[in-house]
DNA sequence: TTGAAAGCGCTAACAC
DNA sequence: GTGTTAGCGCTTTCAA
């Protein structure tokens, strides 16, 4: 007789005692059975195979992990709402997650310390072997807590605590990368516009961009124009730039929004992309970078990857191989039109 | 002597027996305090509650559930990645779950129904509460599966099994909701130019747009403009247009992208927006919208509150009281300046 | 090769 | 008021 799956009958699941009855062996033959242990009759596995397919049986994996200790499952808090950057973060995690055959509580701090904290203590409840922490912006955080009963990992936004383990993105790889790109294309007169002072990425990335000229014995066009991560700010700063600086030739900008805008202003004010300024950003946003005119060359700063990392650090963490310290994940230029 | 809470020490973690020794009472005792059960003096239940303090104690929900044969777990499972769509659906649901002390499993089926089938059957074997299917088109999907033992709840993707239980964004009445106000600002040569016609919203919010219009008794200028998502279709169908009818005076967009590129199409053309063609979109993706110019007016779907809804109905489910069918969530106009 | 029994951390009957 | 015991679903000794 087939159990009632009905939606209603959530109470009475078939469990690994039914299993056993049905192949008329012990609960710990059967349970040996299933999980390929100890000895048995090739005849005993099969039928108690069988039984446990025809029942629909599921494991509990709750039950399982009360005796062995182990959930298999970690916590991912996000500070900003599984917006851009963490998206990318969290999808790279569940990847290298799933592989262990792991799964990932959700958590969603909105940036309050208060919520955090509720969450952090939820999550400890369930008694998850580990969490990650996926920040929004690079610059650095407070750790979560101290003590912590299960390792933590910081993806993108590193904890202040350089003992904690970070996996961060290449800030001024990225620069480098872009910049090489302009000068490699003919640039020589190149100016930098981005977002604000206050963004350590912003900070990072403009004085990379100064160091990365040096490196070809250039030197930037202006200072660097330091704005906000919008459109109307890029489209503004490529007037100004433009006025200022006529014959510049080449624009690395802070990100893609950024360099959307500088795109538009540049077209607008009668430049012609990318004959007359080569125009690169940061994030290989595609809604954004295929949208613009021309399409941007960006450099993406590999923020899957960076999920992935971090998830098989934490792993690594959990199977008491921690690796405290700041990981730094490369990123890539992404050659399009710009 | 206080618990070592370091990092590697997740094996040995102070449970309710520790704090009933600590307290000196017996571990019935201490659970009934502890949850505040039973008929205990205060001053027992203080002296508890202070050990489980100094401990740091906190209750395995696993254990609870055990017993209690409920997990207060769901399992989210998304086919887009946690794109533009299930962001805000995922964020509304975790919403209205933490209300109830519940938490989400996070599964990325990837539109792969293979790897869905995997998550569906790990998170029965973790024995979720209930199941929401987060999707991304508004099309009708195949339901998960039959019989299932718990509760499911889709999301914007509606089961093709109108038995189940369906929260969808209302399309129509965001068609309704964008003509009325075209018309109110005066508006009376209206177009529609939208995504492609093998998407169901591109169709429902076509053919509403039509019903809408007969409603104020008018009708569309031309046929409804079917083509892409994107704002490289917009500019392109602005100029088809304005080309074809040079004295619309608003256009309908299918969503903000497609609409960003018609205010794009139609500015380069000469028009000055909003004073001689008013443009309103769909979705209301703060960074599409507000980077247009002029920022664009948009129906907002509510998708949030789709996630939100669809928490609530399936934690009724859970608790017995299901509410199959369609529940339609409206949503709302934002105005902003095109 | 299989079965019986103990125990993971907790709650809920029932005794005292 | 408080302690004792059984048992949630499973794995794992140890005995047969």
């Amino acid at each position: 007789m087939t159990e009632d799956l009905s939606p209603q009958a959530a109470g009475r699941r078939v469990g690994i005692a039914d299993v056993a009855a049905r192949a008329g062996v012990s609960l710990g033959t059967a349970s040996k059975a299933l999980n390929g242990r100890g000895n048995l009759r090739e005849e005993t596995r099969a039928r108690v195979r069988a039984a446990a397919e025809e029942l629909g049986f599921a494991p509990n994996t709750n039950a399982r992990s009360l005796l062995s200790g182990r959930t298999f499952t970690v916590g991912i808090i996000t500070t900003d709402s599984y917006g851009r950057f963490s998206i990318p973060v969290m999808r790279g995690a569940e990847d290298s997650l799933a592989a262990g055959e792991m799964i990932a509580f959700l958590c969603d701090s909105r940036d309050d310390p208060i919520r955090e904290q509720h969450h952090l203590r939820k999550l400890l409840e369930r008694r998850v072997d580990g969490i990650i922490v996926a920040g929004r912006r690079t610059d650095e955080r407070r750790p979560l807590g101290r003590d912590l009963p299960v390792p933590v990992v910081y993806a993108l936004a590193p904890s202040s605590d350089p003992d904690d383990c970070n996996v961060v993105s290449d800030e001024r790889g990225a620069a480098r990368l872009a910049v090489d790109h302009l000068v490699k294309t003919g640039r020589r007169r190149i100016a930098h516009i981005t977002g604000p002072h206050s963004h350590a990425s912003a900070r990072e990335r403009a004085d990379a961009t100064i160091e990365a000229l040096a490196g070809h014995g250039l030197r930037l066009v202006g200072e660097p124009y330091f704005g906000s991560w919008t459109e109307a700010w890029g489209r503004f700063a490529a007037a100004q730039l433009l006025r200022a600086h006529p014959d510049v030739d080449g624009v690395f900008c802070g990100n893609d929004v950024v360099a959307r805008g500088v795109t538009d202003g540049l077209r607008e004010a009668g430049v012609s992309l990318p004959m007359q300024v080569g125009v690169v950003g940061v994030d290989n946003w595609a809604l954004v970078a295929e949208a613009a005119r021309p399409p941007l060359t960006t450099v993406d700063l590999g923020l899957e990857e960076i999920g992935r990392r971090a998830a098989e650090l934490l792993i690594a963490a959990i199977d008491g191989h921690p690796q405290p310290g700041r990981h730094v994940v490369a990123g890539h230029l992404v050659v399009r039109e710009s």
